[in-house]
DNA sequence: GCCAACGTTGGC
DNA sequence: GCCAACGTTGGC
């Protein structure tokens, strides 16, 4: 089954996993994400798909480069491991309750597109950009073709 | 099923 | 470090 491209945006506190960190290990398990909404964006997510990085927690927070999808969904083995800050006593092996994909490096931008201009472009994304609204903590969304198209030609 | 309490996210 | 916004938990 293959399908038209997607296109995403992940967060990641550049403390944690940095873009940096990406481009040095190529391909990277996007663990730790423990929020429903999030979890099902990624159960959607296909190799190939387009991933824009975001870091947040940190002096200027925006997107900093470009990833792809590079696997399917499957369980995040972080849940299973009670020595993991991510360990999740209430999921079983038979069951598990979050999933991750893996997620390759593709390249660093120039600079850095700062939430600040981004919300300065809100007319241009477009309503509903749920990076951009309020109070929103949502750490994986989904973005179009022409958001896609737009945030990276601001760079 | 309601909702108060609590924990977390993330901008500032 | 502060705190608003939000999601989750658990008592009832």
């Amino acid at each position: 089954m293959s399908r038209r491209k997607h296109y995403w945006l992940m967060k990641s506190e550049p403390d944690a996993f940095s873009i940096d960190a990406l481009k040095k290990v190529g391909v990277e398990p996007w663990n730790g994400v423990r929020n429903y909404q999030a979890r099902n964006f990624m159960r959607a997510m296909q190799p190939g798909d387009g991933v824009l990085f975001y870091h947040s927690n940190t002096d200027v927070p925006g997107i900093v480069g470009v990833a792809e999808v590079a696997s399917e969904a499957y369980p995040d083995p972080t849940q299973f491991d009670p020595k993991s800050d991510y360990f999740d006593p209430k999921s079983t092996r038979e069951q598990p309750r979050w999933d991750l994909v893996d997620v390759k490096f593709v390249k660093k931008l120039k600079r850095t597109i700062s939430l600040d201009e981004i919300k300065g472009r809100a007319d241009e994304l477009g309503d509903g950009f749920a990076l951009v609204q309020r109070g929103s903590r949502l750490s994986v969304m989904p973005v179009t073709a022409a958001q896609w198209k737009f945030l990276l030609s601001l760079e």
